[in-house]
DNA sequence: GCCGTTTTCGGCCCGACTGTTTTCAGTCG
């Protein structure tokens, strides 16, 4: 798909005007229509053959021309120019960290200052002193600003982030002056990756709050320190911003502070067109106050359903909730069971026994118990023999449970060729076959898309685990033609894993919104190798509430009888 | 550059904190 390309040029071009110091207006123009084809679902050039491209919010006469410039020929002139005009390496200054385009035009005029090396030189030679503007705390913040970026460390998987917030969350919550706290930010509204956590309070007293804040034990550096806005850094690298307001605000704040940005400005839109005015203290009329103390009460100010965090991405959910049409979205209490789990029988930490019984408490009905196959020795798959004993002691263990069931599983490998590692007369024994690639990962998006398509193929596979096998830290995602998996899968009821692993998050949340529409049922898997990490089930509940699935779309929400009837394909 | 029950022209979300030029521009979210 040329989606991505396309939104990263109109990206680039949106930088390069702004150092430019072009219109503002335009500059953000650029920004919304690559964030809005970024989050297309469908291929571009199949929305272009179909003379579709105005469609996309955002994207007017002039922007659809450019697109379709590159669907042709596969450059755009405009870019091509725009990158003549400045060294390509400025846009690499603008990802510093408190580096903005201002600061980028005054050091390439004043000292051609063009790449971070050059910059880090500058410095060093004390060449940046003297220039207007700029004086020894600024340089401090640009070097601070280099060191992060060059650790790499600008998103955090969404688990890191909850673990980190709920430190201080749970520390700041124990003050008699916090009235009312909640994470806010990406982190609430559940994005698959996190860059910073967003913590908000409501209180009188800010002051004491605010001293507590800045010395919770992990944290390293105190980036701002305001009455009612403060940031730090951890030791980890992440940074926190901690935000008190009134209690009358504080849904006015939360909405604000949740976003995501363009969310707000639509919703911000909305109540200009009324005559009001939101911001994060409230919705007023002129000098007086309608509403802010809960996001409910603005929402129904503005004529909208509530809308859920993990929706608030301006994709069409502020137009259904203006008619009242947002779907219901899965909750994690629709969830029954677990269907990837690895015990003490291939390469995880419990026994079935431990594991069915965390499940048990968890008020599951069933959990799939998935152990790897002959194929990955490294993860101690199961040989033939083995697995006669697994089944045995899982029709022991189920003799003596009622309302709950182990159900006999394999995460069975994909081989290079897309061939199962076990034969079909072994795979026909599991109540439950997860299939999944775990080696040949360099192979050609054409190899790879039709690997997973002949798993789909296969009678037994059930479900295509971690599909795009990205790793957070270790290797980006695969390239598939996911809309043909798809379509293969939705033809052959296969069903399509989002893993809650933390590293994984796979399907992510645009994969699962496009496999709905077209037709593809999802299952949750945890990939737990530890009975403590069958409660990650939540991340996974919260890809599928951004991917708009309701628990229908999802097969863990069904009983016992129900699921085993739809695994026979 | 987009977009339209205010408009095909003239708008485009809004505020906190920092550093520095001391009244405000730049950056960020």
């Amino acid at each position: 798909m040329k989606n991505t390309e396309i939104a990263g040029i109109f990206r680039d071009i949106a930088r390069i005007l702004e150092i430019k110091g072009a219109n503002p207006f335009r500059i953000r123009a650029y920004e919304r229509a690559a964030q809005n084809i970024e989050r297309l679902t469908e291929d571009i050039q199949i929305l272009s053959t179909a003379g579709r491209i105005k469609e996309i919010p955002g994207i007017g006469e002039d922007l659809s021309k450019k697109i379709e410039e590159f669907l042709e020929n596969g450059k755009i002139k405009t870019y091509e120019e725009l990158k003549k005009s400045i060294p390509a390496a400025l846009l690499e200054l603008l990802k510093i960290p408190s580096v903005g385009p201002k600061t980028v035009k005054l050091l390439y005029d004043k000292l051609k200052i063009k790449s971070i090396s050059d910059l880090e030189e500058a410095i060093q030679k004390n060449r940046l002193e003297g220039i207007f503007g700029i004086k020894e705390k600024t340089v401090e913040n640009i070097l601070k600003g280099i060191a992060i970026l060059k650790k790499g460390k600008e998103r955090m998987p969404l688990v890191q982030a909850a673990l980190t917030a709920e430190e201080f969350v749970n520390a700041l919550r124990k003050l008699p002056e916090v009235k009312k706290i909640s994470v806010a930010g990406s982190l609430r509204r559940k994005k698959e990756t996190v860059r910073d956590i967003d913590i908000l309070i409501a209180s009188e007293h800010p002051q004491p709050i605010m001293d507590t804040f800045i010395k919770i034990p992990s944290v390293k550096d105190v980036l701002a320190q305001g009455k009612t806005k403060s940031s730090v850094r951890t030791r980890d690298d992440v940074q926190v911003d901690c935000r008190i307001v009134e209690e009358k605000s504080f849904g006015a704040a939360l909405l604000y502070f949740t976003g995501s940005k363009n969310f707000n400005i639509k919703l911000r839109q909305i109540a200009i067109k009324d005559g009001w005015k939101l911001n994060e203290y409230g919705l007023f009329k002129k000098n007086g106050f309608l509403a802010g103390r809960s996001e409910e009460e603005i929402f129904e100010r503005l004529g909208l359903a509530y809308i859920e965090p993990e929706l608030r991405e301006d994709t069409g959910e502020i137009e259904l909730a203006a008619k009242s049409q947002l779907p219901e979205l899965l909750n994690l209490k629709d969830i029954r069971g677990d269907l990837h789990v690895h015990s003490l029988w291939s390469d995880g930490n419990n026994s079935i026994e431990e594991i069915s019984s965390a499940a048990q408490k968890l008020g599951y009905s069933y959990i799939a118990i998935t152990d790897h196959s002959q194929g990955l020795k490294v993860a101690g798959g199961l040989t033939l023999k083995e697995l006669k004993k697994k089944k045995a002691e899982i029709e022991k263990l189920n003799k003596k449970l009622k309302n709950f069931r182990i159900l006999y599983g394999t995460e069975a490998d994909i081989d290079s060729k897309g061939n199962m590692d076990y034969k079909d007369e072994v795979l026909k024994e599991f109540d439950v076959v997860v299939a999944a690639i775990h080696s040949g990962f360099r192979q050609s998006k054409q190899q790879l898309t039709r690997r997973i398509v002949n798993a789909c193929r296969n009678k037994y596979v059930h479900i295509i685990a971690h599909p795009t096998g990205r790793l957070w830290g270790v290797r980006e995602a695969y390239d598939l033609d996911m809309d043909e998996i798809f379509k293969v899968a939705c033809d052959t009821n296969t069903h399509m894993e989002i893993n809650a692993f933390g590293e994984r998050l796979d399907l992510n949340s645009q994969h699962c919104r496009r496999a709905k529409e077209l037709g593809v049922r999802l299952a949750i898997g945890t990939d737990s190798h530890e009975s403590s990490q069958l409660g990650l089930i939540r991340f996974g509940v919260a890809i599928a509430r951004r991917g708009w699935l309701t628990s229908t779309d999802v097969i863990n929400t069904l009983s016992l009888e129900e699921l085993l009837k739809k695994l026979k394909k």
